[in-house]
DNA sequence: CGTCTATTTGAATGTACTCAAAAGCGGTGG
DNA sequence: CCACCGCTTTTGAGTACATTCAAATAGACG
């Protein structure tokens, strides 16, 4: 069914009746957006939490110098969302682009507000959710404070595996924080060395 | 009085009763521990969360050639833990240390349980935290990625006020992702600068 | 087939690191 | 009070990692 994969993700942390499950779904959007397309753009305020169905998203900020940086990918079965601009109707520093074709469910803030004091659940779906995404990031400063390129695309393949068969070596470079053209010379090494 | 600082800062998110926030007093044990003394030891299991009170403290991690890295600082009305070591009774990634003496109220895992089942408002405190502590950390991911050395040390004064006051370079290089030997070179080149 | 973008390659440059040594600074004991 | 010890900071030289700019090549798409 559609809502299969994203069932068994919320169920993962908490359970819910059948009413419940039927409240929540009930409140979902779905839509589809193209190669391409945002999900979220840059300076206008993010209104909805999205859940990808299918597909892979991108979440980005351009630095200074004007230069697009991934922060994040978002396949199948990943939760989207810049938080501070959802929570805080603050315009979003980050912009949220397809990479591929994508579908996504969407939350309304309102939605996600209701959903919390309806069903107290959510919060500790909320909690586990960003709890483990914190653990996640602060891993990845980590890596990025002290690993070198090389074993930074090491645990991007750990990470997101699959994905880099997936997408271009451009916008691996951006996740990894280097340049395409220092990719490109660490892949020739990788392959004279084999 | 001793707790006024941690009332104030749980009252900045939720509201409790004064019966609640004797619950939650009553569950704390104090702790001052001395400079250079540890909070949490690599390889332990975290088994409480902590507030601080008073002084000083650093989260480390020690990288594959055995270099310290900073990825927090906790100063007075911070909170610190090991997260991933706290939730999941997992050896501890990290380590914490005092820089000053300093002073904690912590809280047991079980507590901290026993506190969100009795006061479900701990689970938007909770929410709260970690949203936050999301939203910076990305700042922080960001940060690393595109910005020079010299900008994030910007970023550092900014997040930590007067903290370059308190603490060596050394710490400060470990924090930036630096040596200290370069950030050595940096100031001189300042200091020519002005 | 032609156009647009991604990738590769090369050369020159810049940023940050290592190693080594000297200088500064704070605390301790005689 | 001074001398010494250990640790931090500074300085310098040489090196490695990653960037920029530019140009050539390869792929993807209409």
């Amino acid at each position: 069914m559609l809502y299969d994969a994203l069932i068994k993700n919320i169920s993962s942390s908490i359970s819910l009746s059948a009413e419940e499950l039927d409240i929540f779904l009930s409140m979902l959007e779905c839509r589809t957006i193209a190669r391409g397309a945002y999900l979220l753009e840059k300076g206008t305020i993010c209104r909805h939490d999205h859940y990808i169905s299918r597909g892979l998203v991108k979440v980005c900020y351009l630095d200074d110098a004007g230069r697009e940086n991934i922060i994040k990918f978002a396949p199948e079965d990943w939760w989207v969302v810049d938080l501070d601009s959802f929570l805080n109707s603050k315009p979003a520093f980050y912009f949220i682009q397809a990479i591929e074709e994508t579908e996504v469910f969407q939350l309304s803030r309102a939605a996600h507000d209701r959903l919390h004091s309806l069903i107290p659940q959510f919060h500790i779906f909320s909690n586990m959710r960003w709890q483990n995404g914190f653990i996640a990031l602060q891993h990845r400063v980590m890596q990025g404070l002290s690993l070198p390129a090389e074993e930074r695309y090491q645990q991007f393949l750990q990470k997101y595996p699959g994905l880099d068969q997936r997408i271009s070596q451009k916008l691996i470079a951006s996740y990894l924080g280097i340049t395409p053209v220092f990719l490109s010379m660490l892949r020739r090494k990788w392959a004279h060395l084999s």
